[in-house]
DNA sequence: CCTCAGAATGAATGGACGTTCATTCTTGAT
DNA sequence: ATCAAGAATGAACGTCCATTCATTCTGAGG
C-alpha cells in the first residue's frame, strides 16, 4: 500500500459515508426485507445467514435482532411481505373499476402475473423458497394460503361473470379458477428452474392459450 | 422406572437388534437417500442435519461421509434420485407398447402425475425443497432439467400424435405440452401448500378437463 | 478356527451461526 | 450548548453442525 493513502476509509464523506445513521423503525424494517429478498433470491433460503442480510443492508449484525426479534420472525415477516404484495397486485386489477370490460380485465391480470414486476427472478426465487419450506413448516403454509384464499375468490368470481356474459356451457367457475391459478405458477416454476427452455414470452403465449381454449370469445 | 426393566435395552435381539452389520455399498446409500427424503419430507430441507439422516436410516453419524463424500453430495444424489424416479415412471408410459390408445395413454399419464405413488407429501415435499432452492444453485437447476428435457419431448411427441389423429386444427404440440407440464407442477404446488383447498380427486378433474379442451375426441 | 480387509462407529474437532448487551453515537427538545 | 432517549454497533458467547479418524467389529476365505 502506498503511505500517500493512509486514510482512504474516511476518505469521500458524499459517497456511502459510514457515519451512522438513525431512521425510523418501519423504514429500518423494509430496508432489511428489502436485503432478506436480494438474499434469499442470490444465495437460496438455506444459505441466508443474519450476517449476510444486514451486511448487504449496509448496516450492523445487530440490527436485525433489534426491529425483528430472531432470524425465524425475519423470515416470517419477509414471506408476509412478498406474498401481500403479489396478492394485492392480483386484487387490485381484478377489483378495480378503470377496466370494465372482462377481457381485458383478464388480459392485465395475466400481464400482471407473468410480467415484468413479479417474474423478476428475485421474487420468483423467494416464492418458491419459502414453498419449498411449506411442507414441514405450518407457519408459512397458513400465511400463503390465508392471503391465497381471497385472491382465489375473486378469480373465481370474474371467471363467474365472464361464463355468464360468454353463456360458455358446462364451464366450471371453481375448477377453470384452479386450473388457470395452477398452470401460472407451474410457468413461474418454469421460468425459475428452466428459464433456457421457457422464455416469458413463451409463458405468457402459454397462458394465453389456456384462457382462450376457456373463454374463446374473450380472449383471442 | 420399574426396577424389573433394567436391561430394556439390550431386550428383544429379534426386532431392531442393534449389532453391527456389514451391508454392500450400493444398498446403504440407497438406505441413506431413502432417510434424507424422509427428513426433508418432516424437517424441510434447511433444517436436515446429517445426525438426523443418519440417526432416521438407523445408522451412526459417520457412515454418510463413508458412503457420500459430503453432505452436499448427499443431498445431491437424493435430488438426482427422486428425479429420476419421477421422470423414468412418465417415460415408462409414454413409450410403453402395452396402451395403443393414445387417449387411454394420456390418461395413464395423468393417473401417474396425480396418483398415490406422486403426490405423496414426502415425494412433493422433496421436489418443491430442492426447487425452492434451485434459484441459487445451477447444480440442481441442471440435474432437473437434465432429467426434465426428455420427458418434455416425449410428451410433445404424443401430443402431437393425439393432434394428427384428432386432426385438432390450431394446436400447437410444443405449447400444450409446456402448458400441461406446468399445469400439472402447479396442482402439485397446491397438494403441497394448500391440501385443504385441493384435494387429489379435484386436481385430476382440473387436469382433466385441461385435456379434455384441447383433445375432446380423446379425454371425454 | 483363524485372519484380516474394510465396513461401521462415535467421540473429538474446528468453524460458523444466531443472539446478546455494554457501549457509542445521533437527534430533537430544552 | 446541553441533555436524555433510544437507535445502532460489533465483539463476545454459547450452541450446533459437518467432518474426521482412531478404534471396533464383522464375515468371507483360507
Amino acid at each position: 500500500m502506498s503511505d500517500a493513502s493512509g486514510t482512504v476509509r474516511e476518505v469521500s464523506p458524499d459517497t456511502r459515508s459510514k457515519r451512522r445513521q438513525i431512521r425510523p423503525k418501519a423504514e429500518r424494517r423494509q430496508q432489511l426485507i428489502d436485503a432478506t429478498i436480494r438474499c434469499i433470491a442470490q444465495h437460496g433460503l438455506s444459505a441466508v445467514t443474519m450476517q449476510m442480510v444486514t451486511s448487504e443492508a449496509g448496516l450492523s449484525v445487530g440490527i436485525a435482532n433489534l426491529h425483528f426479534e430472531s432470524k425465524d420472525n425475519l423470515l416470517r415477516e419477509t414471506l408476509r411481505f412478498v406474498a401481500e404484495e403479489y396478492h394485492s397486485g392480483q386484487i387490485e386489477i381484478m377489483e378495480g373499476s378503470e377496466i370494465t370490460d372482462l377481457g381485458a380485465r383478464l388480459d392485465a391480470l395475466l400481464d400482471f402475473q407473468l410480467g415484468r414486476g413479479v417474474t423478476q427472478r428475485q421474487k420468483m426465487s423467494v416464492w418458491f423458497a419459502y414453498y419449498g419450506e411449506a411442507g414441514a413448516r405450518p407457519v408459512y403454509q397458513k400465511i400463503v394460503s390465508t392471503v391465497d384464499r381471497l385472491a382465489a375468490r375473486k378469480l373465481e368470481a370474474l371467471f363467474a361473470e365472464i361464463i355468464r356474459e360468454g353463456q360458455y356451457l358446462d364451464a366450471d367457475p371453481h375448477d377453470l379458477a384452479t386450473g388457470y391459478s395452477a398452470l401460472i405458477d407451474g410457468l413461474h416454476l418454469g421460468l425459475l428452474v428452466t428459464p433456457r427452455e421457457l422464455s416469458k414470452r413463451r409463458a405468457r403465449s402459454v397462458a394465453r392459450a389456456f384462457l382462450h381454449r376457456a373463454f374463446p370469445q374473450h380472449i383471442g
